[in-house]
DNA sequence: GATGAATGAGATTTCATTCAT
DNA sequence: AATGAATGAAATCTCATTCAT
């Protein structure tokens, strides 16, 4: 596994990448290494002395998603400090996407391991992804409870669960390419996209927003 | 699959059943047919007669279970036809998880599936599913605002997507036994259930309802 | 496994041959099951559909190996049963011989697979085997007390052990060409084993101490 | 091969020591060089740079082996000079198993390489130390007929061949854990093993006949 | 002289599918 | 109509060996 990052970086990457494109499209149990090795031009053995196994390579290749993935929710977090919650909440949905729209994959990994079961060894990681989102959702609540943005009777963790599953679906909008919604989301433009959050946030408005507020 | 149809009604079931145990525990692609005849106690050359081929098995099983999933918000639609939007909708969410609770291999296959991508051959199938599902919502919606339930000005579209997240996502919550609110739905007794179920309809009727309903 | 027993005997009997061949030349490690199936003119496949795994092909050959040599045990015991101590045991000794003249890769399996280790799989038969010769040997030798023909104050455990080491000794030396002794054994015309195996059952007899000494 | 007598005696040993027990407890050819190296600490190419080949490696292991075993042997032979013949075979048996407890690798290095056939580059050496063993015995035979312990007419090569087998056995005895008697003699305590060693030396000397048979 | 990344042949095993009986 | 033996492609993984640094 050290051997691994003594590679070149770029080689590295160019793995990752491949990696990531192989288990996202074919899910970990048909993901191939053939097929890897062939698209990277490197001998079958190398794989196995970078990651001992096919499980090694993908649990680094998943939790690389991860931090990946928890990397964007702080940031998302930070730049949107100062804004309102329904303001805050706007950015996040709409740069969720373009956070997928940048990295395709990663999303569409998440999604289709989540269901795949089976995978043992990979339940602590996406363990840990739900409770930093979670997290994530519940300190925007409160923020906006203590900024007297939102109701204060809220019920924090049904809420979050609320708002957690708007969040996924809009997430899920840009990948799974079948839902009606969905159609638009990733290849939307920007005016529509954000014309799709803003109303999304309203409803949610208005269920939660303080009266007054 | 004329020979198939001529099978024993409990030989026709039997088979549906270890397919769909067999196709939600693994998926399409490593479902294996050989573990499936083992359990079954058929000749492996049977499965090929009656279905042509695995993805034959698989239309059917997948089809089969459509059907059901239809069947079932037919009967719900039906059921809770007196009723007023919130209570239905409440209702709708409780009988979704009865629903899993009775045939909980079955959601598992759609969860699975939805994401395992590479089965051109059965978007068709779910994308009528999903079609009943939004026509499904989308109904019970305008119902709402029929009955001035709802406010008038709602938008249909990203209303119904937003309540077929909800749905979704307390339907997954059973499923996927990592989601932090779900760890209880699926084993949940009644009360927990619509005490959830509540909580959820009180937010999004905050958001939905018309003022004064 | 029931599926090769429905196979053409002469099928099944080449493939024991083969895979005996396999065995006792490579041992359970490094034999090819490859290797094998080239030999055969079959397809790898069917090799497990007949046996699950290389281990299920492995102890069904050793085990029918181990029978093989019961049989022989039992036989030269009902063959000798007439004759004095010694002259069964010279009996023994050249019959041993004989057959592995006639099955030389038998022993040459159990010989190799005895000290191949890390076959906890086989260590059952290997037991089997050993107390069924030990038995044999301890039988010989209270028939020949009884007999009066072995002293009565022999301690029958050690006995057996000197008796066993000799026989074993014989085999091998057919076995190991390095053996100084064995060079011969294998290929030796029968006058010359006999006068071998005379002249060791006479040590065997007399002992080595000079009278008096 | 040239720097590998270069290095520290220290690190020479520990190669030694740790190539001997991959070496006996896998044989040769499931011996694993990866295995070595990770143990110890070492670059695999240094092995290859030391020795040339996996072939050269073992050579190098087994023949310092036998020269132990030589070593012993001729110590043996040397300490119980003065003792008459059943003394000496007696202190031979027990010094045996003595060798074995302290290095017991080494006998199991021995044992599963004389089986493990295909090692046409190792059977010199083994035949070597075959032709040390056998005149070695051969010798104490000759010593016993001088000083008039044993029968004059004593066939030496076979009665060597019959000495052989019972040190063969009471050693393999320590190695093999399901010979009968051998169970014990590895763990066994000193009186037990004396005891043994007495008792199989007691029927070599005098023969299993009744007097007058 | 030492290193360890790269290699590719070859091992066991699984599986959908075919087809003669 | 039912059977299940036969098949061979493709999967994961191991390992001795080479060679540039």
């Amino acid at each position: 596994m050290k051997t691994f990052h003594n590679l070149d970086q770029r080689k590295q990457d160019r793995i990752f990448r491949v990696a990531v494109n192989e288990f996202s499209q074919y899910g970990f149990a048909k993901a191939s290494i053939n097929r890897m090795v062939e698209n990277l031009g490197i001998a079958k053995g190398s794989v196995f002395q970078y990651f001992g196994d096919k499980e090694g390579l993908f649990t680094f290749v998943f939790s690389k998603a991860v931090t990946m993935v928890k990397a964007f929710l702080k940031q998302a977090r930070d730049e949107s400090k100062g804004q309102d919650f329904f303001t805050r909440l706007e950015t996040i949905l709409v740069s969720g996407v373009d956070f997928i729209r940048q990295h395709p994959r990663i999303y569409a990994l998440y999604a289709k391991i989540q269901f795949e079961g089976n995978l043992s060894f990979c339940s602590r990681l996406l363990a840990s992804l739900r409770g930093e989102s979670y997290g994530f959702i519940a300190g925007l609540i409160e923020a906006g409870i203590e900024r007297g943005e939102l109701r204060p009777d809220l019920d924090v963790p049904k809420t979050a669960f609320l708002l957690d599953a708007v969040l996924d679906r809009f997430l899920q909008a840009c990948v799974v390419e079948h839902l009606d919604a969905g159609q638009g989301l990733f290849h939307a433009d920007n005016e529509a996209l954000h014309q799709w959050a803003r109303a999304v946030v309203d409803l949610v408005r208005a269920g939660v927003a303080k009266e007054g507020a």
